[in-house]
DNA sequence: TAGTGGTCTAGACCACGGG
DNA sequence: CCGTGGTCTAGACCACTAT
Protein backbone atom coordinates (compact mmCIF):
# COMPACT_ATOMS: atom_id res chain seq x y z
CA UNK A 1 0.00 0.00 0.00
CA UNK A 2 1.16 3.50 -0.89
CA UNK A 3 1.50 5.80 2.13
CA UNK A 4 -1.02 8.58 1.42
CA UNK A 5 1.83 11.47 1.85
CA UNK A 6 3.09 9.55 -1.13
CA UNK A 7 -0.19 9.86 -3.17
CA UNK A 8 -0.59 13.84 -2.36
CA UNK A 9 2.95 14.62 -3.61
CA UNK A 10 2.63 12.71 -6.68
CA UNK A 11 -0.50 14.15 -7.21
CA UNK A 12 0.77 17.54 -7.05
CA UNK A 13 4.05 17.24 -8.70
CA UNK A 14 2.06 15.87 -11.69
CA UNK A 15 -0.09 19.02 -11.63
CA UNK A 16 2.75 20.82 -12.12
CA UNK A 17 5.33 18.96 -14.12
CA UNK A 18 2.38 18.78 -16.60
CA UNK A 19 1.84 22.57 -16.54
CA UNK A 20 -1.73 21.36 -15.85
CA UNK A 21 -0.96 24.42 -12.38
CA UNK A 22 1.75 26.82 -13.83
CA UNK A 23 3.92 28.96 -11.71
CA UNK A 24 2.15 31.11 -8.99
CA UNK A 25 -1.01 29.25 -8.70
CA UNK A 26 -2.81 28.49 -5.97
CA UNK A 27 -2.68 25.26 -4.02
CA UNK A 28 -5.27 24.06 -1.83
CA UNK A 29 -4.80 24.65 1.41
CA UNK A 30 -3.92 22.40 3.64
CA UNK A 31 -7.43 22.11 5.32
CA UNK A 32 -8.88 21.34 2.22
CA UNK A 33 -6.81 18.86 1.10
CA UNK A 34 -6.81 17.31 4.72
CA UNK A 35 -10.69 16.70 2.86
CA UNK A 36 -10.21 15.93 0.03
CA UNK A 37 -7.65 13.11 0.89
CA UNK A 38 -9.68 12.00 4.24
CA UNK A 39 -5.93 12.07 6.02
CA UNK A 40 -4.78 14.55 9.14
CA UNK A 41 -2.90 17.79 8.38
CA UNK A 42 0.59 16.27 9.59
CA UNK A 43 0.22 13.57 6.26
CA UNK A 44 -0.52 16.57 3.72
CA UNK A 45 1.95 18.69 5.98
CA UNK A 46 4.63 16.23 4.70
CA UNK A 47 3.92 15.78 1.27
CA UNK A 48 4.03 19.40 0.69
CA UNK A 49 7.15 19.80 2.56
CA UNK A 50 8.77 17.28 0.69
CA UNK A 51 7.18 19.48 -2.71
CA UNK A 52 9.48 22.40 -1.18
CA UNK A 53 11.94 20.26 -0.85
CA UNK A 54 11.86 19.50 -4.33
CA UNK A 55 11.89 23.46 -5.24
CA UNK A 56 8.14 22.84 -6.91
CA UNK A 57 6.15 24.75 -3.95
CA UNK A 58 6.60 27.70 -2.11
CA UNK A 59 4.41 28.51 0.89
CA UNK A 60 3.73 31.81 2.84
CA UNK A 61 2.39 32.23 5.90
CA UNK A 62 -1.50 33.24 6.00
CA UNK A 63 -1.45 33.40 1.81
CA UNK A 64 -1.09 29.75 1.11
CA UNK A 65 0.92 27.67 -0.75
CA UNK A 66 1.91 27.86 -4.04
CA UNK A 67 3.57 26.41 -7.44
CA UNK A 68 7.27 27.69 -7.70
CA UNK A 69 8.60 29.00 -10.66
CA UNK A 70 11.18 26.66 -12.27
CA UNK A 71 14.30 26.36 -11.88
CA UNK A 72 15.92 23.96 -14.05
CA UNK A 73 19.65 24.56 -13.27
CA UNK A 74 19.20 25.16 -9.41
CA UNK A 75 20.14 21.49 -8.44
CA UNK A 76 23.68 21.53 -10.83
CA UNK A 77 25.01 25.26 -11.55
CA UNK A 78 23.16 28.39 -12.67
CA UNK A 79 24.14 28.86 -15.88
CA UNK A 80 20.51 29.34 -17.00
CA UNK A 81 20.54 33.02 -17.83
CA UNK A 82 23.50 34.77 -18.88
CA UNK A 83 22.09 38.21 -18.32
CA UNK A 84 20.83 37.83 -15.11
CA UNK A 85 24.05 35.97 -13.58
CA UNK A 86 26.41 38.69 -15.23
CA UNK A 87 23.88 41.59 -13.61
CA UNK A 88 24.45 39.52 -10.33
CA UNK A 89 27.97 39.96 -10.57
CA UNK A 90 28.44 43.40 -11.35
CA UNK A 91 28.97 43.43 -15.12
CA UNK A 92 26.95 44.90 -17.80
CA UNK A 93 25.49 42.42 -20.44
CA UNK A 94 23.97 43.28 -23.56
CA UNK A 95 22.80 40.29 -26.18
CA UNK A 96 23.24 40.32 -30.49
CA UNK A 97 20.72 38.06 -32.46
CA UNK A 98 22.98 36.89 -34.83
CA UNK A 99 20.29 35.03 -36.98
CA UNK A 100 16.72 33.57 -36.33
CA UNK A 101 14.90 31.57 -38.57
CA UNK A 102 12.35 28.60 -39.11
CA UNK A 103 13.26 25.33 -40.39
CA UNK A 104 12.75 21.73 -40.37
CA UNK A 105 15.04 19.13 -38.51
CA UNK A 106 17.48 17.53 -40.60
CA UNK A 107 17.64 13.58 -40.36
CA UNK A 108 21.78 14.27 -39.04
CA UNK A 109 20.61 16.26 -36.56
CA UNK A 110 17.10 14.16 -35.47
CA UNK A 111 19.04 11.44 -34.91
CA UNK A 112 21.71 13.47 -32.96
CA UNK A 113 19.41 15.06 -30.77
CA UNK A 114 16.86 12.09 -30.40
CA UNK A 115 14.48 14.14 -32.36
CA UNK A 116 11.74 13.70 -35.38
CA UNK A 117 13.46 14.28 -38.35
CA UNK A 118 11.27 17.32 -40.08
CA UNK A 119 9.83 18.67 -37.08
CA UNK A 120 9.56 22.32 -37.35
CA UNK A 121 12.12 24.26 -35.69
CA UNK A 122 13.36 27.61 -35.00
CA UNK A 123 17.15 27.93 -35.04
CA UNK A 124 18.80 31.00 -32.81
CA UNK A 125 22.15 31.95 -33.03
CA UNK A 126 23.03 35.44 -30.30
CA UNK A 127 25.83 36.41 -29.27
CA UNK A 128 26.50 37.44 -25.52
CA UNK A 129 28.80 40.28 -24.35
CA UNK A 130 29.64 40.86 -21.28
CA UNK A 131 31.53 43.89 -19.45
CA UNK A 132 31.83 44.83 -23.47
CA UNK A 133 33.66 41.47 -24.40
CA UNK A 134 32.19 39.01 -26.40
CA UNK A 135 31.93 36.50 -24.01
CA UNK A 136 29.27 33.57 -25.27
CA UNK A 137 28.28 32.33 -28.60
CA UNK A 138 24.28 30.38 -28.15
CA UNK A 139 23.04 28.23 -31.16
CA UNK A 140 19.54 27.13 -29.84
CA UNK A 141 16.61 25.16 -32.00
CA UNK A 142 13.71 25.33 -30.20
CA UNK A 143 10.73 22.72 -31.27
CA UNK A 144 7.84 24.56 -32.28
CA UNK A 145 5.63 21.70 -31.97
CA UNK A 146 6.20 21.82 -28.08
CA UNK A 147 6.61 25.57 -27.91
CA UNK A 148 4.48 27.03 -30.67
CA UNK A 149 4.22 30.69 -28.95
CA UNK A 150 8.09 30.92 -30.15
CA UNK A 151 7.04 31.10 -33.61
CA UNK A 152 6.25 34.70 -33.52
CA UNK A 153 8.48 35.64 -30.02
CA UNK A 154 11.15 38.21 -31.57
CA UNK A 155 13.36 37.65 -29.10
CA UNK A 156 14.47 41.14 -29.42
CA UNK A 157 14.12 42.34 -25.29
CA UNK A 158 13.85 39.18 -23.95
CA UNK A 159 16.87 36.46 -24.21
CA UNK A 160 15.33 33.16 -25.17
CA UNK A 161 16.63 31.43 -21.82
CA UNK A 162 14.55 33.40 -20.31
CA UNK A 163 11.82 33.48 -22.31
CA UNK A 164 11.40 30.11 -22.20
CA UNK A 165 11.58 29.55 -18.67
CA UNK A 166 8.57 31.73 -18.40
CA UNK A 167 7.00 29.49 -21.11
CA UNK A 168 7.66 25.92 -20.29
CA UNK A 169 6.14 25.13 -16.45
CA UNK A 170 9.05 22.60 -15.38
CA UNK A 171 11.58 20.48 -17.49
CA UNK A 172 14.07 17.59 -17.39
CA UNK A 173 17.20 18.71 -18.62
CA UNK A 174 20.64 16.90 -19.63
CA UNK A 175 23.47 18.60 -19.66
CA UNK A 176 27.03 18.42 -21.54
CA UNK A 177 30.50 19.89 -20.68
CA UNK A 178 33.50 20.02 -22.89
CA UNK A 179 36.29 21.83 -23.54
CA UNK A 180 36.70 22.50 -27.55
CA UNK A 181 38.82 24.57 -30.15
CA UNK A 182 37.31 27.59 -31.58
CA UNK A 183 36.89 26.71 -35.61
CA UNK A 184 36.97 29.84 -37.65
CA UNK A 185 33.53 31.04 -37.20
CA UNK A 186 33.14 30.54 -33.55
CA UNK A 187 37.38 32.84 -33.33
CA UNK A 188 35.43 35.86 -35.48
CA UNK A 189 32.57 36.27 -33.19
CA UNK A 190 34.28 35.73 -30.19
CA UNK A 191 37.45 37.29 -31.64
CA UNK A 192 39.66 34.79 -30.47
CA UNK A 193 42.43 32.74 -32.15
CA UNK A 194 41.20 30.19 -34.36
CA UNK A 195 42.16 26.76 -32.17
CA UNK A 196 42.03 28.63 -28.91
CA UNK A 197 40.27 26.21 -26.21
CA UNK A 198 36.33 27.13 -25.21
CA UNK A 199 34.39 25.65 -22.90
CA UNK A 200 30.93 24.44 -24.54
CA UNK A 201 28.12 23.85 -22.78
CA UNK A 202 25.13 21.67 -24.02
CA UNK A 203 21.58 21.79 -22.51
CA UNK A 204 18.85 19.44 -23.89
CA UNK A 205 16.01 20.26 -22.50
CA UNK A 206 12.35 18.28 -21.92
CA UNK A 207 8.66 18.72 -21.06
CA UNK A 208 6.89 15.15 -20.43
CA UNK A 209 9.26 13.68 -23.17
CA UNK A 210 8.34 16.13 -25.76
CA UNK A 211 11.89 18.09 -26.41
CA UNK A 212 11.60 21.66 -25.50
CA UNK A 213 15.34 23.27 -26.86
CA UNK A 214 18.65 22.44 -27.32
CA UNK A 215 20.96 24.87 -26.77
CA UNK A 216 25.24 24.90 -27.12
CA UNK A 217 26.81 28.00 -25.25
CA UNK A 218 30.24 28.16 -26.08
CA UNK A 219 32.63 30.32 -24.17
CA UNK A 220 36.28 31.80 -24.35
CA UNK A 221 38.19 29.62 -22.32
CA UNK A 222 39.99 32.40 -21.15
CA UNK A 223 37.10 34.59 -20.66
CA UNK A 224 34.59 32.22 -18.76
CA UNK A 225 34.50 29.26 -16.00
CA UNK A 226 32.34 27.50 -14.10
CA UNK A 227 32.41 27.55 -10.33
CA UNK A 228 30.31 26.17 -7.33
CA UNK A 229 30.90 25.84 -3.80
CA UNK A 230 29.20 22.82 -2.60
CA UNK A 231 28.57 20.88 0.97
CA UNK A 232 27.01 18.19 0.59
CA UNK A 233 23.11 18.83 -0.18
CA UNK A 234 23.44 22.18 0.19
CA UNK A 235 22.98 23.01 -3.49
CA UNK A 236 23.63 26.46 -4.27
CA UNK A 237 26.15 27.23 -6.56
CA UNK A 238 27.44 30.52 -8.65
CA UNK A 239 29.48 31.24 -11.92
CA UNK A 240 32.35 34.22 -12.73
CA UNK B 1 12.89 29.61 19.65
CA UNK B 2 14.17 27.19 17.74
CA UNK B 3 12.39 24.11 16.96
CA UNK B 4 13.09 20.60 18.58
CA UNK B 5 13.76 18.70 15.69
CA UNK B 6 16.10 21.65 14.05
CA UNK B 7 18.13 21.68 17.62
CA UNK B 8 18.71 17.72 16.94
CA UNK B 9 19.27 17.78 13.22
CA UNK B 10 22.25 20.29 14.45
CA UNK B 11 23.59 18.36 17.30
CA UNK B 12 23.63 15.30 15.36
CA UNK B 13 24.85 17.22 11.80
CA UNK B 14 27.59 18.72 14.11
CA UNK B 15 28.66 15.23 15.13
CA UNK B 16 28.96 14.09 12.13
CA UNK B 17 30.44 17.08 10.03
CA UNK B 18 33.45 17.29 12.55
CA UNK B 19 34.32 13.73 11.99
CA UNK B 20 33.16 12.70 16.27
CA UNK B 21 30.43 10.49 14.41
CA UNK B 22 32.56 8.69 11.65
CA UNK B 23 30.70 6.78 8.85
CA UNK B 24 28.89 3.95 9.90
CA UNK B 25 28.56 4.68 13.46
CA UNK B 26 25.70 3.67 15.26
CA UNK B 27 23.07 6.97 16.06
CA UNK B 28 20.95 6.41 19.12
CA UNK B 29 17.74 4.88 18.39
CA UNK B 30 14.84 7.10 17.95
CA UNK B 31 13.39 6.07 21.24
CA UNK B 32 16.72 6.49 23.19
CA UNK B 33 16.89 10.82 21.38
CA UNK B 34 12.82 10.83 22.61
CA UNK B 35 14.02 10.42 26.46
CA UNK B 36 17.16 12.74 25.22
CA UNK B 37 15.31 15.63 24.00
CA UNK B 38 12.22 14.95 26.15
CA UNK B 39 9.96 15.21 22.85
CA UNK B 40 7.82 13.07 20.80
CA UNK B 41 8.68 10.45 18.49
CA UNK B 42 7.34 12.08 15.73
CA UNK B 43 9.77 15.16 15.77
CA UNK B 44 12.93 12.67 16.50
CA UNK B 45 11.51 11.22 12.82
CA UNK B 46 11.23 14.43 11.26
CA UNK B 47 15.18 15.37 12.11
CA UNK B 48 16.30 11.93 11.35
CA UNK B 49 14.11 12.47 7.28
CA UNK B 50 16.37 15.56 7.28
CA UNK B 51 19.48 14.16 7.76
CA UNK B 52 18.79 11.56 5.44
CA UNK B 53 17.82 13.36 2.87
CA UNK B 54 21.03 15.89 3.04
CA UNK B 55 22.69 12.92 2.96
CA UNK B 56 24.16 12.43 6.15
CA UNK B 57 22.67 9.51 7.86
CA UNK B 58 20.97 6.25 6.28
CA UNK B 59 18.35 4.54 8.24
CA UNK B 60 17.77 0.78 8.53
CA UNK B 61 14.69 -1.20 9.58
CA UNK B 62 15.38 -2.97 12.64
CA UNK B 63 18.89 -2.38 12.95
CA UNK B 64 18.76 1.53 13.11
CA UNK B 65 20.47 4.48 11.88
CA UNK B 66 23.69 5.01 10.87
CA UNK B 67 26.25 7.99 9.98
CA UNK B 68 26.33 7.48 6.08
CA UNK B 69 29.48 7.37 3.55
CA UNK B 70 30.79 10.53 2.95
CA UNK B 71 29.84 11.26 -0.72
CA UNK B 72 31.16 15.07 -1.39
CA UNK B 73 30.12 15.18 -5.10
CA UNK B 74 26.49 13.55 -4.61
CA UNK B 75 25.12 17.05 -4.94
CA UNK B 76 27.05 18.36 -7.83
CA UNK B 77 28.68 15.61 -10.73
CA UNK B 78 30.20 12.57 -10.20
CA UNK B 79 34.10 13.25 -10.76
CA UNK B 80 35.14 11.74 -7.27
CA UNK B 81 37.13 9.05 -8.28
CA UNK B 82 38.23 8.43 -12.16
CA UNK B 83 39.05 4.66 -11.14
CA UNK B 84 35.47 3.77 -9.82
CA UNK B 85 33.55 5.31 -12.52
CA UNK B 86 35.61 4.32 -15.54
CA UNK B 87 35.02 0.11 -14.14
CA UNK B 88 31.27 1.32 -13.86
CA UNK B 89 31.33 2.59 -17.30
CA UNK B 90 33.08 -0.73 -18.73
CA UNK B 91 36.56 0.80 -18.85
CA UNK B 92 39.12 -0.98 -17.61
CA UNK B 93 41.50 1.63 -15.68
CA UNK B 94 44.80 2.22 -14.01
CA UNK B 95 47.01 4.88 -13.20
CA UNK B 96 50.55 6.20 -12.24
CA UNK B 97 52.03 7.91 -9.49
CA UNK B 98 54.75 10.53 -11.43
CA UNK B 99 55.38 12.55 -8.66
CA UNK B 100 54.90 12.55 -4.87
CA UNK B 101 57.01 14.50 -2.20
CA UNK B 102 56.63 16.39 0.47
CA UNK B 103 57.25 20.14 0.76
CA UNK B 104 56.64 23.41 2.07
CA UNK B 105 53.76 25.50 0.54
CA UNK B 106 55.51 28.54 -0.88
CA UNK B 107 54.04 32.35 -0.64
CA UNK B 108 52.42 32.36 -4.01
CA UNK B 109 50.29 29.07 -4.09
CA UNK B 110 49.62 29.89 -0.07
CA UNK B 111 48.17 33.16 -0.83
CA UNK B 112 46.03 31.49 -4.47
CA UNK B 113 44.88 28.72 -1.80
CA UNK B 114 44.05 30.34 0.90
CA UNK B 115 46.25 28.55 2.47
CA UNK B 116 49.02 29.44 5.25
CA UNK B 117 52.72 29.79 3.97
CA UNK B 118 55.07 27.31 5.05
CA UNK B 119 52.36 24.82 5.84
CA UNK B 120 53.74 21.18 5.31
CA UNK B 121 52.29 19.44 2.20
CA UNK B 122 52.04 16.29 0.22
CA UNK B 123 52.80 17.07 -3.59
CA UNK B 124 51.58 14.25 -5.84
CA UNK B 125 51.05 13.71 -9.29
CA UNK B 126 48.85 11.12 -11.09
CA UNK B 127 48.63 9.69 -14.55
CA UNK B 128 45.20 8.14 -14.99
CA UNK B 129 44.40 6.06 -17.88
CA UNK B 130 41.35 4.64 -19.17
CA UNK B 131 41.12 2.05 -22.09
CA UNK B 132 44.40 2.29 -22.80
CA UNK B 133 44.53 5.70 -23.35
CA UNK B 134 45.83 8.80 -21.21
CA UNK B 135 42.84 10.44 -19.81
CA UNK B 136 43.74 12.71 -16.95
CA UNK B 137 46.52 13.93 -15.17
CA UNK B 138 45.68 14.70 -11.62
CA UNK B 139 47.48 16.98 -9.96
CA UNK B 140 47.13 17.11 -5.86
CA UNK B 141 48.59 18.78 -2.94
CA UNK B 142 47.58 17.48 0.39
CA UNK B 143 47.60 19.27 3.75
CA UNK B 144 49.59 17.12 6.17
CA UNK B 145 48.61 19.22 9.03
CA UNK B 146 44.84 18.19 8.54
CA UNK B 147 45.61 15.04 6.94
CA UNK B 148 48.87 13.60 8.84
CA UNK B 149 48.23 9.83 7.99
CA UNK B 150 48.84 11.05 4.25
CA UNK B 151 52.79 11.03 5.21
CA UNK B 152 53.15 6.94 5.32
CA UNK B 153 50.66 6.39 2.83
CA UNK B 154 52.35 5.62 -1.15
CA UNK B 155 48.98 5.39 -2.75
CA UNK B 156 50.74 2.46 -4.38
CA UNK B 157 47.10 0.66 -4.63
CA UNK B 158 44.71 3.67 -3.39
CA UNK B 159 44.05 6.39 -5.67
CA UNK B 160 44.48 9.98 -3.81
CA UNK B 161 40.71 10.64 -4.14
CA UNK B 162 39.57 7.70 -2.80
CA UNK B 163 42.06 7.38 -0.03
CA UNK B 164 41.45 10.80 1.28
CA UNK B 165 37.39 10.09 1.00
CA UNK B 166 38.08 7.28 3.70
CA UNK B 167 39.86 9.54 5.79
CA UNK B 168 38.41 13.13 6.30
CA UNK B 169 34.58 12.22 7.61
CA UNK B 170 32.54 14.76 5.45
CA UNK B 171 33.64 17.76 3.88
CA UNK B 172 33.39 21.35 1.56
CA UNK B 173 34.28 21.70 -1.48
CA UNK B 174 34.53 24.00 -3.94
CA UNK B 175 35.08 23.37 -7.89
CA UNK B 176 35.84 24.98 -11.14
CA UNK B 177 35.56 23.94 -14.55
CA UNK B 178 37.44 25.36 -17.04
CA UNK B 179 38.70 25.05 -20.62
CA UNK B 180 42.87 25.40 -20.77
CA UNK B 181 45.11 25.08 -23.66
CA UNK B 182 47.37 21.80 -22.89
CA UNK B 183 51.09 23.62 -22.20
CA UNK B 184 54.51 21.56 -23.25
CA UNK B 185 54.37 19.25 -20.44
CA UNK B 186 50.76 18.37 -19.94
CA UNK B 187 50.86 17.37 -23.56
CA UNK B 188 53.79 15.30 -23.67
CA UNK B 189 52.07 13.20 -20.76
CA UNK B 190 48.36 12.78 -22.35
CA UNK B 191 49.97 12.38 -25.94
CA UNK B 192 48.24 15.23 -27.11
CA UNK B 193 49.90 18.67 -29.33
CA UNK B 194 50.42 21.24 -27.26
CA UNK B 195 47.83 23.74 -27.54
CA UNK B 196 45.01 21.15 -27.92
CA UNK B 197 41.76 22.26 -25.63
CA UNK B 198 41.81 20.66 -22.21
CA UNK B 199 38.99 20.34 -19.44
CA UNK B 200 39.94 21.79 -16.54
CA UNK B 201 38.34 20.81 -13.01
CA UNK B 202 39.58 21.86 -10.11
CA UNK B 203 38.85 21.03 -6.49
CA UNK B 204 39.68 22.47 -3.43
CA UNK B 205 38.07 20.46 -0.05
CA UNK B 206 37.74 21.79 3.34
CA UNK B 207 36.94 19.84 6.74
CA UNK B 208 35.72 22.58 9.21
CA UNK B 209 37.53 25.41 7.47
CA UNK B 210 41.04 23.44 7.62
CA UNK B 211 41.87 22.94 3.85
CA UNK B 212 42.28 19.13 3.22
CA UNK B 213 43.11 18.86 -0.60
CA UNK B 214 43.96 21.20 -3.48
CA UNK B 215 43.82 18.83 -6.87
CA UNK B 216 43.37 19.94 -10.36
CA UNK B 217 42.75 17.38 -12.80
CA UNK B 218 43.09 17.71 -16.70
CA UNK B 219 41.55 16.06 -19.35
CA UNK B 220 41.97 16.38 -22.95
CA UNK B 221 39.27 18.32 -24.08
CA UNK B 222 38.64 15.32 -27.04
CA UNK B 223 38.64 12.16 -24.52
CA UNK B 224 36.37 13.68 -21.75
CA UNK B 225 33.08 15.61 -20.79
CA UNK B 226 30.66 15.55 -17.92
CA UNK B 227 27.03 15.18 -18.22
CA UNK B 228 24.42 14.76 -16.48
CA UNK B 229 20.87 14.35 -16.63
CA UNK B 230 19.13 15.94 -14.15
CA UNK B 231 15.05 16.74 -13.65
CA UNK B 232 14.96 19.31 -10.37
CA UNK B 233 15.73 17.94 -7.30
CA UNK B 234 16.91 14.42 -8.70
CA UNK B 235 20.74 14.65 -8.33
CA UNK B 236 22.03 11.76 -10.01
CA UNK B 237 24.94 12.72 -12.60
CA UNK B 238 27.18 10.91 -14.71
CA UNK B 239 29.99 11.52 -16.56
CA UNK B 240 31.47 9.40 -19.59
C1' DT C 1 -8.17 40.14 13.73
C1' DA C 2 -8.53 36.17 11.29
C1' DG C 3 -6.57 32.85 8.13
C1' DT C 4 -2.77 30.22 7.05
C1' DG C 5 1.17 27.46 7.72
C1' DG C 6 4.83 25.69 11.55
C1' DT C 7 5.43 22.80 15.06
C1' DC C 8 4.29 19.46 18.40
C1' DT C 9 2.10 15.54 21.16
C1' DA C 10 1.10 10.83 22.96
C1' DG C 11 -0.17 7.61 21.54
C1' DA C 12 -1.16 3.72 17.57
C1' DC C 13 -0.57 0.03 14.08
C1' DC C 14 2.21 -1.85 10.51
C1' DA C 15 6.38 -3.58 7.69
C1' DC C 16 10.58 -5.25 7.59
C1' DG C 17 14.31 -8.12 8.69
C1' DG C 18 17.89 -10.20 12.02
C1' DG C 19 18.14 -14.04 15.26
C1' DC D 1 9.98 -13.78 17.49
C1' DC D 2 10.49 -8.83 18.50
C1' DG D 3 13.20 -4.53 17.90
C1' DT D 4 13.53 -1.07 14.75
C1' DG D 5 11.94 2.40 11.70
C1' DG D 6 7.58 4.04 8.61
C1' DT D 7 3.45 5.96 8.78
C1' DC D 8 -0.55 7.95 10.72
C1' DT D 9 -4.07 10.38 13.85
C1' DA D 10 -6.90 14.08 16.02
C1' DG D 11 -6.25 17.14 18.04
C1' DA D 12 -3.39 21.52 20.04
C1' DC D 13 -0.97 26.01 20.42
C1' DC D 14 1.84 29.33 18.18
C1' DA D 15 3.86 32.66 14.53
C1' DC D 16 3.33 35.23 10.86
C1' DT D 17 1.06 38.46 7.89
C1' DA D 18 -2.60 40.33 4.81
C1' DT D 19 -6.45 42.98 5.56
Amino acid sequence: MEPIYLRIFKDIETKILSGDWRPGARIPKEHDLVNDYGCSRMTVSKALTALVERGLVVRKRKTGSFVASPQIDRTVMDIQDIGTEATLAGYEHRYEILTRKIETLGPVEAAQLHGTTGAEILRIQCLHIVDGKPTAIERRIILLDTVPLARNESFATVPPAKWLLSQVPWSRAKHVIRAVSADATTARILQIERGEPCLSLIRQTWQNDRMVTYVEITHPGDRFQFAGVFHPAEKRASRR
